[in-house]
This record gives structure tokens, C-alpha cells and sequence, in this order.
DNA sequence: CTCGCAATGTTAGCTCCTCTAACATATGTT
DNA sequence: AACATATGTTAGAGGAGCTAACATTGCGAG
């Protein structure tokens, strides 16, 4: 094969995620590059500053480029989002690793792998929960929660001597994800500043679980 | 001029008593007027949905006359939510009548009260705290915050026997507020269905304030 | 009461944004 | 090599935020 010029086509490619701008006339994947460049924009200028139009300069396309893979809008923050939650879920399983089964050591880890996530992707986070873009309430989104959430529930169930998701584990699970939920928002949104230790906050979320998880 | 046409515009006041629309050249009140039309349409359309021209449609101005009044589109938002928050510290209040002090049940009822209204005024409930509006971090906001998160203190403080506000009381009501908040968002966001009812609501809030208050 | 000013509206228009239509270029299958 | 398709581009419609310049009104001082 040619090495020398089919390959030159994209020398901007690099894998410490600058594939951003194209060379040629086409870009290679700008799909993933808009969505890259969302993720960017988003994280700086918040969910509501972001612009289409930001993104292509970004990505150093025309305005018009992203309709042909994206519907509109919307949709590019869809799949940013969703790239994110496959992150989000895939660092609380990792967070997992190495802590005994059955214990609310697991809960404490995955709470506070939520937490951190929110802190660290705050324009994912805000744009999955914070209730922006009305139509948002996308099924793959909806789906993706639930099945995060389901983590959680594995884990409570454990806890809690269970086989099954019970109504009482989901109740539990619940109570847990509403906390380190709305702990996450406070701490991102600089309520309480003082609470946002890496110290306090292990501490504050084995508090909460074990509070939860006792009989 | 047509006098006549002037004379025929409608009297232009709605059920909630409120003059939305101008008759005149001159609105009477156009702030307050701009600020009720924010809330509706926040509310209807979501916070992203939102328009300043819409505003203006709906409390028949044009669309330059809201810059007489406020500074930008922020403006006018930070001044609907700060209104907002005004009834929900009041709701929250008047919510406390008649319970013994020093009671869980006070904690209970003031939770209750701010579920309610996150669900009730969704628009004004996202728009202080889903992080739209970059710089709606305004200094107000953030003191009407503090201020309301003081009420649950007081209450905290009593609770525990506390007649100052402890760093363990802090601490309790810090974790009080996060599993309330989280509560909020999830059920605003239609997660967890079967647990919005009004009597799994009480439930749940009831029991998260034994645990939490418990020592 | 009238005059004049400040407050409050209006119109016109700039810039930027989203999204579409029509056209251009690369890719890969046959 | 040739065509079909995918993926870019430019041009432009339509709308939003905001400003400047102009118009109307209310109100206080003389």
C-alpha cells in the first residue's frame, strides 16, 4: 500500500484525542470528532453556551457538516451523553474491584465514583440530569440510567442478604442514589464547599450507608 | 394614531389577576409582567426553551422593551428564580406550623414541602439548580440558598439537642439536604415512578430522617 | 397648568445561531 | 474506469439576543 499520501491523509490524528480537525476534504470520523469537540465545549461553556457552530470550528468544518450525521442539536448532545454514561458506569464497575462482596464498602465506592464523575465531567453530568434540552428524555438515556442504577441495586441486595431485587432493596437503593445524587449536585454547584474534601466526603458517604443498610 | 384600535385592545388580565399584557404605550408594570411570563414559559417550555421574544409576545411588548429592565436574558431569569425562592422558603415555613419543635417530623415536613415544589415549579427548580445560566450563580441566589439551607439547620440543631449550629449539625443537615435534592431531581426526572406517590413520599422521608438523626 | 426631563416603549438593524437546499468531492463496489 | 453513495461545502432563510436612535408618557418644578 501507499503509505506515503493515502495515509497522510489524516496526519492530524492523535490518539491523546486531537483527531479534532480534518485535513482533507473529508474528514475520517467526524463523527466522533464532533462528538469530542461537544464533550469539550460543553465541559468549558457549560451545556447552555455550547453551539453547533462552536463544535464545527472546533473541528474545523463548515456549519452545515454536522447534519449529515447528526439529526440536529439535540442529538449531537445525545450521544456525547451517552458516551459519557458508558464512562460513568464503566469507572463505578472498575471502582468495584478488589472490595469484598456483601459489604457497603462497595456502595461507599460506587458513590463516591458518582461523585467524583460529576466533579470531573460536570457538563455531561448537568446535561444528563440537570434537565436541559427538553427532548433529552431520549430511551437509550433512560435505558442507560436504569442500568446504571441497577449496579447499585446488585450491590444493596448483597448487602442486605438478598437474591433478588426485593421492593425493599429498591427502596434502599433508592434512598442511596438519592443522596450521593444530590450530593454530587451540591458539591458541584459550590453549596458547601467545606463537605468537599476527598476525606470528608469518604467519610460522609460510608456514613450515609451504613445508616441506610442497617436494619 | 388610531384611537380607537387602542381602546379595543383587550383588558388584558388573566385569572391569576396579574396584568401580562400592556394596554397602553406604556405597561404599567412591565417587570413584574416579564417576570410572570419568564415563569410560564420556563415552566411550560423548559429552561432552554425559553425566549426572551416569547416574553415579550406573551406580555405584548416588542422585543427590546425587557432591556429597559433587565441587564440580559440572565437577568431576567436570575430575577424569576429569586421569586421563586421566595414562595418556596415561605411554603417551607408555613409548612413548620403546628408541629412540636424538636421533632424529626419538622425535618419531614420541610423535605416534603421541597419535593412538592420542585415538582410544582420544575422551571424554577432546575433553573437554580441544574446549572443552566452560567453566571446564574449570582450573589443573591447564592445568599437566598444559604438562607434556605439555614431553615433546615435551625431545625437540625433542635433535633439533636443542639442550640448552636455545630459542625455535627452541619454535617446532619448537609446530609439531609443531599438525599432531599437527589429525591428531587430523580422524581422531577420521572425516574423511580413508583415511588412518587404521596404516601411512599412521606415514607421515605420519614425514614431517612430517623436514620440520619439517629445517633 | 405647562414645560421639560427621565422613564419606558418602539423600530431598525447588527451579529450569531440552527438548520435546509443545492452543489461538490471523495470512496469503494462492480 | 464509472457510477452510487457518503460526506463535505456554500448560500441563505428564519429566529434570537441585544443595541442605538427615536417616540411617547408620566411627573415634578416653576
Amino acid at each position: 500500500m501507499k503509505e506515503d499520501e493515502k495515509t497522510m491523509t489524516k496526519p492530524a490524528t492523535n490518539e491523546s484525542g486531537q483527531a479534532l480537525k480534518k485535513s482533507g476534504y473529508h474528514h475520517g470520523d467526524l463523527r466522533a470528532g464532533l462528538i469530542e469537540a461537544t464533550r469539550r465545549l460543553v465541559e468549558d461553556k457549560g451545556p447552555d453556551g455550547f453551539s453547533v457552530s462552536d463544535a464545527c470550528r472546533l473541528a474545523g468544518v463548515s456549519t452545515a457538516a454536522p447534519y449529515k450525521h447528526f439529526k440536529d442539536k439535540n442529538e449531537m448532545l445525545v450521544a456525547m451523553v451517552l458516551e459519557g454514561m458508558q464512562r460513568h458506569r464503566a469507572n463505578m464497575l472498575s471502582a468495584l474491584e478488589g472490595i469484598p462482596k456483601g459489604t457497603p464498602a462497595r456502595v461507599t465506592a460506587i458513590g463516591s465514583e458518582y461523585v467524583n464523575f460529576a466533579r470531573r465531567e460536570n457538563g455531561v453530568f448537568r446535561l444528563k440530569f440537570g434537565g436541559f434540552t427538553d427532548r433529552l428524555e431520549d430511551d437509550r438515556l433512560q435505558a442507560a440510567g436504569e442500568e446504571t442504577f441497577g449496579i447499585v441495586l446488585r450491590e444493596v441486595a448483597a448487602c442486605l442478604g438478598e437474591t433478588e431485587i426485593t421492593p425493599e432493596v429498591r427502596r434502599r437503593g433508592f434512598m442511596l442514589w438519592s443522596f450521593v445524587h444530590g450530593l454530587s449536585f451540591l458539591l458541584v454547584d459550590k453549596k458547601l464547599a467545606d463537605m468537599g474534601g476527598e476525606t470528608e466526603l469518604e467519610s460522609l458517604l460510608s456514613d450515609i450507608a451504613e445508616r441506610v443498610l442497617v436494619d
